[in-house]
RNA sequence: GCGCCCUUCGUCUAUCGGUUAGGACUCAAGAUUUUCAAUCUUGCAAGAGGGGUUCGACUCCCCUAGGGCGCGCCA
């Protein structure tokens, strides 16, 4: 291995850290951590109209709830924006770039013409070998990159393979707008070049980027970075995540009572495999990790294998981890619950019997419920139907012995066969009374 | 419209030219001498379609179909 690898996540703060960036940020973490290297966190805010502050701690929050930890500190691209602007400037002495006097009105109108005419969408150059006159003195300008036109591009793709791009159907980008803010191209390729990333591993809604970057990189006479695109994440009945359709930030998984580990593992064997293994905890998955292994195809979220795989974490949880889990996850909510000592005690003698049951921590909680609690329970419907009158009758009969009965251990289910036996009854006659 | 990507059970996937196409989730049945859960056993279930290449294609090539992504002075 020639240096060690630099991985980066670089979400934009537009919303929260949803299920697709999570795998991203995931994949990338894992190779770094498999190969030793760096993971960087790059905040990509440059787009100030739609970047908040809650998006930010909303990323930051996901990332380390999903355990994925950063090396360094996190970088705001926004703050770069000189540098970014230095390098625009350069390539504009170099003729590598040029001053586009096009008005957003005129390029519309030219999108609307080609796109009548059936003719592909693409900015004509109209300004790429023109020589500005007096009468642009003063006016508006955006700097766009004057990229070849002939040959080819080659992304050569970890995941992919080459992918290939005639120079012809891609158009010269825009690199700096009219109020002289550097756009995401440019900013992406100048803060990867200067952080030293050295592997770009994103989502697949970005492969055509990479072509238009590439030629920007090649402009600058930089060196290649590593490409690596994700297959997208669809929903459960394969239609594109969209908010009202399970992209979720990572925070409503853990409101809904998922653990980071369980996410973390379903989310690698979401695109990403190591024979018949399902199972694989995360120091298994940082051993593991290549980019080799990861499919090409869309995969669609499963919330049934995701509450097996939850299921299975939960079990395999101390149960000291897991009372501190429970407790975290009622001080969230709202209102706020706050166990007490003795509700704590409980919970913690009951759990090896609850947690076999529960798929998610919300399940669990509802299934403790009894213990936070004194005093008698509201019977639900189910429940209301198995207290017959006779059944009732029975409950009455068996209630001295329960109360004779020391009720850890064993001893109360033979107190209640003995009953049974006494009776003539069945196990089953005395039990689903008992139960409801 | 143009460009690019993808296509094995319902879902996630294994297979890297020769297999009865395997595993997991889901579902169904059974076992575990009461329920639920867990666990175990068994079962249902797949190579989008059409052409090639080859002694032999799920696997390589082409076409079609379907799905996705992109085509902004958004990222």
């Amino acid at each position: 291995m020639l240096e060690r690898p630099v991985l980066r996540f670089a979400p934009s703060p537009t919303g929260m850290l949803h299920i697709g960036g999570a795998r991203t940020a995931l994949f990338n973490w894992l190779y770094a951590r498999h190969t030793g290297g760096t993971f960087l966190l790059r905040i990509e805010d440059t787009d100030r109209e739609r970047s908040t502050p809650e998006a930010v701690a909303a990323i930051l929050s996901g990332m380390t709830w999903m355990g994925l930890n950063w090396d360094g500190d996190v970088v705001y691209q926004f703050a770069r924006a000189a540098r970014h602007r230095e390098v625009a400037e350069k390539l504009l002495a170099n003729g590598k770039a040029y001053r586009c006097y096009a008005t957003a009105e005129e390029l519309t109108q030219m999108r609307e013409e080609q796109k009548a005419a059936g003719r592909p969408m693409r900015y004509d150059g109209r300004w790429r070998d023109r020589t500005p006159g007096p009468e642009q003195e003063g006016k508006p300008f955006v700097v766009r990159l004057k990229a070849r036109q002939e040959g080819e591009t080659i992304v050569k793709d970890v995941v992919l393979g080459d992918v290939r791009f005639e120079n012809s159907q891609l158009d010269d980008m825009v690199l700096l707008r009219s109020d002289s803010t550097p756009t995401y191209m440019l900013a992406v390729v100048v803060d990867d070049l200067d952080m030293g990333v050295t592997h770009v591993i994103r989502g697949a809604d970005h492969l055509n980027n990479a072509a238009r970057q590439l030629q920007l990189i090649e402009a600058m006479g930089a060196p290649m970075p590593v490409y690596g695109h994700l297959p997208l994440i669809n929903g459960p009945d394969g239609a594109k995540l969209s908010k009202r359709h399970g992209a979720l930030a990572v925070e409503a998984y853990r409101d809904m009572g998922y653990l980071p580990e369980t996410m973390r593992n379903y989310l690698l064997r979401l695109g990403w495999s190591h024979g018949d293994d399902e199972i694989i905890s995360t120091e298994q998955a940082i051993q593991w990790f290549n980019f080799e292994s990861i499919g090409k195809s869309a995969a669609r979220m499963d919330y049934k294998k995701l509450d097996n795989l939850n299921g299975h974490y939960i079990r395999a949880t101390p149960d000291a981890s897991l009372v501190a889990e429970v407790t975290a996850f009622l001080s969230r909510e709202t209102p706020p619950r706050v166990l007490s000592m003795t509700a704590r005690q409980r919970l913690q003698a009951a759990m090896p019997l609850l947690k076999e049951r529960a798929k998610t921590l919300v399940e669990l909680i509802q299934g403790a419920e009894f213990l936070f609690n004194d005093g008698p329970r509201a019977l639900d419907e189910a429940a209301a139907k198995l207290l017959t009158p006779d059944g009732r009758a029975t409950l009455a009969a068996v209630l001295p012995r329960l109360e004779a009965t020391d009720w850890r251990g064993p001893g109360l289910e033979s107190a209640v066969r003995a009953f049974a036996e006494e009776r003539g009854l069945k196990l089953g006659q005395v039990a689903q009374p008992l139960r409801a």
